[in-house]
DNA sequence: AATGTGAATGCACACGTGTGCATCAAGGAG
DNA sequence: CTCCTTGATGCACACGTGTGCATTCACATT
């Protein structure tokens, strides 16, 4: 059993009240006092306990963040810059993977409830609707990131993904290209059909046609899917002289079954990723890619939530209060995996 | 406020100890008023605290998972094994990153101390002794994973690096190279002294002189460790013909370094990696590494130490339960990046 | 009718912590 | 000397849940 206030107390021959005043650093007790009780508090190995003080004080000091997929290192990023806003903080963090999968994300929710999470941050690419209900109805604040239908979410940090799709468009474009095909998400609704907008944005305003037997959409984003995507697309008769990939990891994917069928990159296609994930850096050739401030954007969705929080506490109304998101800008990275169009 | 198993009482016309013991299936309670409660209960909203629960019970439901880095795709998949094991238990897990920063280390032990997690699954590279001993002191059952010190530990999950790293070395031999550079990281103690062991056994069993100038010890594993080694490595007169690198990032980067200087992997250099990361396969040529069964080690991890806790559970003594250890083994993956010899 | 049996439920306390209120001692003002 | 103020501490309850024990009721047994 682990040392209590109460063992402290016993052993200090005060009540337990006055050593929780002494280690909350309350002023009502004495100096000496204070320093004598945390003095014993250290000698005893206390270690205050976190459900106790939760059942009491209603703040269990923990947040949940839903991402789909761990393992995943674009948001591996993003918890890294929750933890780096967390620093210095009382809170920890509940990670779990959703996998897209409904039923593993009720799961979540509920264990989020059951541990009465102070707030959530949803950073997978899709997420059902009655689960975000139900956390609000658990009065539970909610900050999503990159969110596939923002309109369910009051609060939000995402990524501009119109102007950042625009960029690699127009870097494209600029180096001559018109067949330019784009292997995208469909399950990251939004996410997707923003960096679409941006496409097609550019490609207007330079009066190229979209071919839409160019555009393929698949269901994950992950590196196999780019080997799907890459090879029906390298299958059509006339071939794209570009490809905008959704992501690094289709990118990857694509870059190894142009090479695999002896395309040379750049020099007979172009193909760009999207977020710069650490290993876009070190692919040969190099992507070019979207470099989307991953970390800060995890830190300020933290720091949002943490305000939310504590204006809760200080009486606000959730309710009425105004809705806010922040929309940041990354930068293009133009390296190896681009070039003037030859044909 | 969320609804209490109070409200519920009050409504139903019962105490709040009927409640409770409907809701956990007491047989004490008949089965009319059981289902009545639980229709209820289920209407109201209602879900249990987990803090007040663990309050009574001295039982979190929270296992706390120490990793080096999450993002890094190898523990990434460790997670995932756990998240296996855990799936349809009532136990939900804490990660935390000690990004090999002692003062990090300390800030997690304690918030797994304060949250009273019921075990501690410690799968970073380097984890330091005093933290060992404070969980300890706090009674929390502890499994290691790879450990790096493993005298340290009594229960642990790992890889048999010897063998795998033996599988590799002889694979390279049998492929006609003697001149075997290292690749290695020192902070991950016992793993990289287990494959060089292994290295070094088949080398000798070769009847091949080790060269100390090949054996390359760094301060840490990802891919531009891998750069800065390989680099190095090829700075030398005499280049060896083929790299055995401590994992799979390092020889991504050692890979690219090779290649930005022209030398054509596998014809002019071997190169292996190891664990067998997703990005492994993608690579061009796609590595040649020995897959380590992560998720599986996850998942055995998460086991044990799920038997561990019930056995506590149960009345039985940590201090004289036999110490426990797996080991499992991976299996060699022959892909592009090893040739035969041709110097 | 008195007693025993078993099923179903309520009472009351405990877990560890925080906090409003009462209590107590000391000392200054009247 | 009494009253009041100030500072320091203890008492007792609350948070939401689980559980040993007592209680109640219905019914069967003697």
């Amino acid at each position: 059993m682990p040392v209590t206030i109460k063992d402290i107390a016993r052993k200090a021959g005060v009540s337990h009240a006055t050593v929780s005043r002494a280690l909350n650093g309350s002023p009502l007790i004495s100096q000496e006092t204070t320093l004598a009780i945390r003095k014993l508090a250290e000698e005893m190995g206390y270690l205050p306990s976190a459900a106790a003080r939760g059942l009491k004080t209603s703040r269990s000091h923990v947040l949940g963040v839903i991402v789909s997929r761990i393992g995943n290192p674009y948001f591996g990023e993003i918890v890294q810059g929750i933890e780096d806003a967390l620093k210095g903080t009382a809170y920890s963090i509940f990670v779990a993977s959703s996998h897209l999968d409904a039923a593993v994300e009720e799961n979540i929710v509920r264990a989020f409830g059951e541990h009465r999470v102070d707030g959530v941050i949803v950073a997978t690419a899709s997420f059902s609707r009655s689960q975000v209900h139900l956390l609000r109805r658990y009065g539970i604040p909610i900050v999503a990131i990159n969110s596939s239908s923002p309109q369910d979410y009051r609060f939000c940090i995402a990524h501009d993904d119109v102007y950042g799709a625009r960029q690699v468009a127009r870097h494209l474009i600029a180096l001559g290209h018109r067949r330019i095909a784009y292997i995208g998400n469909m399950r990251a609704a939004q996410i997707n059909h923003d960096r679409i907008v941006g496409f097609k944005q550019e490609m207007e305003s330079a009066g190229i046609a979209l071919d839409a037997n160019l555009m393929i959409n698949l269901q994950w984003s992950e590196i196999e899917n780019g080997v799907e995507g890459m090879t029906t697309l390298m299958r059509r008769k006339d071939r794209p002289t570009a490809v905008f990939c959704f992501n690094d990891l289709i990118a990857i994917g694509a870059l190894q079954v142009a090479q695999r069928m002896g395309i040379r990159v750049p020099q007979e296609i172009s193909i760009t990723g999207f977020d710069n994930i650490t290993y876009s850096a070190y692919t040969l050739p190099a992507l070019t890619t979207f470099d989307q401030p991953k970390r800060l954007i995890g830190a300020e969705a933290a720091g949002m939530l943490l305000d939310l929080i504590n204006r809760r506490g200080s009486g606000g109304d959730d309710e009425r209060a105004a809705p806010a998101a922040r929309l940041l800008r990354g930068k293009l990275l133009v390296r190896e995996s681009t070039a003037r169009c030859m044909s």
